[in-house]
This record gives C-alpha cells, structure tokens and sequence, in this order.
DNA sequence: GATGAATGAGACTTCATTCAT
DNA sequence: CATGAATGAAGTCTCATTCAT
C-alpha cells in the first residue's frame, strides 16, 4: 500500500536523524542535512514530520520503547527479582554495544538538548528506575534483600549504569562495553546486600 | 583601578551567563541576553571575551576549580581514605545544594552543550572520578577494603552521584539534595564492601 | 521549468549586485542591499550563493568572459595584427562607454575590493595584457613593426587605455568615452613604430 | 617641546597607518591595529587625529606630498621639457621601488577604498598627469615634438607607468622596478614623436 | 596626554518553516 | 507526494567612536 510506502519513509528519515543528532546534537543538527541523509528534501521531510522538534521527540520514544522491548525480554528469563533487575542493565548494555550511534543520542545529546525536551527526558529516567526499582522492592519484599531505600537505590544503579556508558561513548574505552560489567555487577549487588549470583545464569542467553 | 573595574566586570559577566546557560542551554543563550543579564552590553561582552565559546569554557572551568576546592576542603579533616572519598561526595552535594543553577549548568546542560565542549566535560568527568579513586585505592592499600576495581568502582560512585544531582535538578525532590544522602551513603560503602562509618563524624562540618 | 526560474533569479541578483558594488564597493555594499535591489530577501541571496565574495567573484568573471566576447568578436573582424589590437581596445571602449556601471565596477573598485580578490585581478590584468601582446608578436613576427619588448608593451597600452577609463569613470569627461580614442590611438600606434592605419577600416563595425 | 613631540607621534601613527592600509586596504584595517603597530593606544589615536579616514587623507596627502617633492627636484636637473618628464616618470618609479609598501598604499588600495576618496584620487591624478602635461606642452612649444593632444598623452604616460607598478606591486616582477623603465622609456618617447635622448643624460643623479 | 573599557549600530550568515510548482 | 526556492527572524561577531579614569 501507500502507507507502507509512507511508514518506510518515515522510517528512513528517523534512521537518518538519529545519525545525525548523534553526530552533530539536536541544535546543531539541520533540517536540510537530516533530509539529505535520508535521500529525501527538506519538503518530504516536512511532509511526514510537523516539526523538528517532533522528530527528536519521535525518536525519543522510540528508543525508549526499543531499550524497554529489549529489557522485558531480557528479564523475562528470570524469575529471581534480583536476577531480572540485573539481566535489564545487561540488556541496556548490551544494546549500546551495539548501537554507539544510539548511545551517544541518548545518553549525550538527550539530556542537553533544550529545555523542550527535559520534561520528557526526566520521565524516561524516571521510568526506566522504576523498572529497577520494582524489582528491588520485590526482592526485598521475599526477604532476599535487607530492606533500603530502593528509590534511591535504583537512581543509583541507574546512575552508575548511565556513567558507564557515557564514558563508553566519549572515550571509546573499554572496547567493548560488555565487558565492563563484570566488574560493575557486584558493586551494584553488593550495594544491595544481595548474595552473589552465578552469572552463568545470567549470560546464558 | 582600572585593571579591578576590569576584572570585577569580567565576574560580573561570568555569573550572568552562568545563570543564562543554566536557565537555557549553551545554544538557546544568546551573547545579547547575558549582556542584558550583566547590564553590559554586546560589544562590553566581547570586550572582555573573545567568543561565546570561551565565556562557556571559562564557566566551565571555574565550576571545576570551585568544586575541588569545597572536595579538598572536606576531605582535609579526614584521615580514613575512605571518609575521604565519602566527604568529597558529601561536599559536592551539598554545594549544588546551595546553588542549584551551578548544578544545572553542570549536570543537565554541560554536556550535550556542543561537540567543542565534551572533550573538556570527559576529561572533567574523568578528573573527579580519578580523585574518588585515589582514596580508593588507599583504602585497598591500607587493607580497609577488599581488592576490587576501583577505576569502575570510582565510576559508579560518581555516576550514581551524578544521576541522584541531576534527577534533584530536573524535579526538584527531594527539598534538600543532602536528604537523599543519608539513603546513597550506604549503598556506596556496601558497594565496595566497606564497613560503616559512623555519619556522625562527617556531618560534624 | 524551475531551473529556469532559478537561473533567472540568479542573474537578477548578479545584475542588483553589479550595481550596488559599482555604486558603494565591496566592502560598503550590504547583502542587504543587494537583496532588496534584486526584489529578493537575504535569505534568497544566500540560497542561490554561499557568500558575498562569490557574488562578487562571479560577477568578476561574468565581466571579464563579456568583455572577451566583445574583444574576440571585433578582432575577427580584421587581419593585420596590429587591427586587431587596435580594434581590441576599440571594444572594450565601446563596451565601458555604454555600461558606466560595468566600467565603475571593473576599473575602480575592483582592484582595492580586499586582499582575496587580488590575485584574481592581477590574473585579468595579464590576461587582457597577453591578448594586447600576442597581437603585437604578430605584428613583429609579420615585420609590421621593429622588435621590441612586447611584454611591457602591452602593459602600457593596457594602462594607458585603463587610466583613460578610469578618469572617465571618476569625472565623466569627456561625454563619451569613445572620443578620446581618436587622441588616443595614434599614441599607442606610435610606442610601437606602426604606420598609421586608416581609422576608417577600423569604425566601419 | 612638547610640540616636538606630538608632531613625533603623529608621525609614528601615520607610519604604522601606512603599514597597515597597505597591508589591509582601508575598511579591513582597524584602528586597533593601527594603534597597536604604532605603540599607542585606541585612544592616543584618537587624541591625535578625529577619525580613521582623516588619517588616511593626511596619508594621501604626505604621499602626494613626498612623491612631487622627489619629482620637482629631479625635474630641476634638467632643462629640456621631454627631459623633464622623462625624469618625473624615473623619479616616481624609484621612490616607489624603494618603498613597496608605499606602492601597494598608493596604486592598490587607494582607489577602491571607498567613494569617500575618490575625489580625492581623481584629484591628485589629475595632478600628476597635470605635471607631464605641462612639459609637454612646453615641448610643443618650443617645437621640440609636433603638436598632439597633450592632455591624454599625459594620462597615457601616467596610466602606462601606473600599470607597470601595479603589476610590480602585485607579482613583484620583475625583481627590481627601475628595470621595466628601460623597456618603457622609448615607448612613450615614441608615442609622443620624440627623438630618443640618451639615458645617460637622465641616469646620472 | 594616554589608556582601555564601553557602546551600539550594523555586518555576514544560518536555518526552521512555508509554499508554489 | 516531492522538490527546492523563498522568507525573515535571530545569532555571533566587528569596530569606529566616546569617555571616565
């Protein structure tokens, strides 16, 4: 149909800004470089988007819904709390490692992008610890934890995770992001107070 | 004299584009809104500054020398490596505690500010890290604390700060930043396997 | 087509362009002013050129491919080499004689415009000098005319003929420029050692 | 005096002016720089001379100046009037031979500088065009050469010998300027219908 | 007399957005 | 649907000139 027509479309000029919002941030981005990207106009790109600002906010979200997909996924293999709160940061990780474009549109352009777009990038962090946090309240509701404050206990894994990255993305060291996490993992259980857990159960998949 | 008049007006700038970056953004802030805001004018701006650029990065720095100065200041009264580091958090904490809009400019603002900027801000972020780490390191070294990686540790550390900073910034909750300290203090010497310390000794300040 | 419509909105701002820098210079010329003269918008001007030196460099051009057109068509109108130098000079008369705007922009402001037009400039002088000179080798090789430094020769007469326009341009006297020829030419004839040439065969065009 | 050594001032900005104009034309000279290569400030600028385009008139004015000085003394070695001229002509070239920059000030960027000078500059080379005419005319007179049209043979002389500098100053070639005269003197003895008169009348001061 | 801080008009250029073709 | 021409607001920066010290 024409809608596919239309849809693929889409897709391909929200591929096209995401390259280019991580290369250059959102300001420094241009309509016009963004069509050129993606083999279109600066019309057609007006013809499928309202504004700028809307395709940023797109994008937004669906790296949102994609990191989450990737997360239920992840930690749908686990029935330990504690393990499903680990296999999300994993999956998280993970999809950076192999997405650095992403990575760097979300953990560095995002945040400083314009005030526009805080309020949303506030939610999105907020959701995201919420995910951690749910599951610490779980553990610690099955005694597998000493109870804490798992609001701020998530902002922490949440926050250590996303220094992690970060890091990952301006300096490009370790090579490989994943491998970071061997050591980053039990500073986040032991923080915790939680037991180690074997990570061949995590890495199985 | 003339060369006091001078450097009184160069501060007088600086503080105002600190509060219009902060308010908007590195590209959103335009030269003639912190000339207002420093009831100069364009050209008294560029006067004292060569560029936009170079107002942002003396900002930058001076952000970076005062909060050494407050984490040098702090951990002087200790002499436990790790109430070291502990007080260090404590001190950059409660500085942004007190100036909310320094802590905007660095935390939300500073670092999708441009492509010019993340180098300096990645050699920023790794300068705090390192001084977190070095009492870390001690800490191992005087046997307080287990062998552990303390380049991640120092990471986590410092994002896990990072992050509870930055989410005060953007909601404002809790009230006070210190408040949630009281909650992420453990957390961090769990982390690394520390024992308690007394909050008493490091509130006495 | 739109092509055309662009091509022809170019030339309109080419055109706005010449006059505007012919009546102000470079430099006190505002792209402004060009783009209200050519019933454009700022915005317009720089859509269809990247700058203001390339306006200015094209326009350059522009006069200097008519100029040769002009010369090439009224030397192929004769033989004898020395014609058709002399009837080269006649042309580029005639030429500045009817476009005042032209000769302002070509003859006075062109030279001291700025640094980077300069090699430009100093590359038209030679060229319109070699025309001048091969002319003349001819005329030495034919045994027209005695040897001589053909070279600075036709510097001189390129100069001469320049100094004449360029009075004319400043204090618009006498009338026409083309009058001046008449004292003109036997001068030049004369530097050279060539008989007079009746002028009749040279204005029948 | 004090006198003294405001005059002496006066003299060192000129000087540095006539550097920079040279080096940058006018609009693209700021009086900053000229202060600076003058060893004053913005304001001992200011204090000597009301404006940017006063001191570049007073310039004008010094070089005129100088320029018919060296041409009147080398005039008065001679008492045949094609002598005189000839010598004018030599005496010109050698001063700016030995003063590149004054060259480059005087035939390149005067004349494009802006149409606030160029009356000025029509002036003076109506003037100097005026001196060749005059002997000229007194070698009509005293039959030395046949009548012509003495006022355009005048802008031809100063138009070739004008050429054959700019080119100098433009390319700097040949090395030294003195050289082309050798090649150019009998072109405009000729085109005047003088005899040739031995150079070494004219070449021993 | 001299300095350099300050002003403010104006320059070039960019770019999100609109719209005729 | 798509293109690319056009607009106009806004932004950074320059600089001649003035003036308090």
């Amino acid at each position: 149909m024409q809608q596919d027509r239309s849809r693929a479309r889409q897709q391909r000029i929200l591929d096209a800004a995401l390259r280019v919002f991580s290369r250059k941030g959102y300001r420094d981005a241009s309509v016009d470089e963004i069509a050129g990207e993606s083999g279109t106009s600066k019309g057609g790109v007006y013809f499928h988007f309202p504004s700028k600002d809307v395709i940023y906010l797109q994008l937004l979200d669906r790296t949102v819904a994609r990191l989450q997909d990737k997360i239920e996924e992840a930690m749908a293999e686990h029935d330990d709390p504690i393990a499903k709160a680990d296999a999300a940061l994993l999956a998280v990780l993970r999809t950076f490692d192999k997405h650095a474009t992403l990575a760097r549109f979300f953990m560095v352009e995002a945040l400083g992008a314009g005030r526009q777009f805080q309020r949303r990038m506030a939610e999105t962090r907020a959701e995201f610890a919420a995910i951690i946090r749910e599951h610490l309240d779980a553990a610690v509701d099955q005694g597998i934890i000493d109870p804490l404050d798992t609001e701020v206990a998530a902002q922490a894994w949440f926050g250590a995770l996303y220094e992690v990255i970060t890091g990952w993305v301006l300096v490009r060291k370790p090579e490989r992001l994943e491998e970071t996490y061997a050591a980053l993992r039990p500073l986040l259980m032991r923080s915790v107070g939680a037991e180690e857990i074997r990570l061949s159960t995590l890495i199985k998949s």
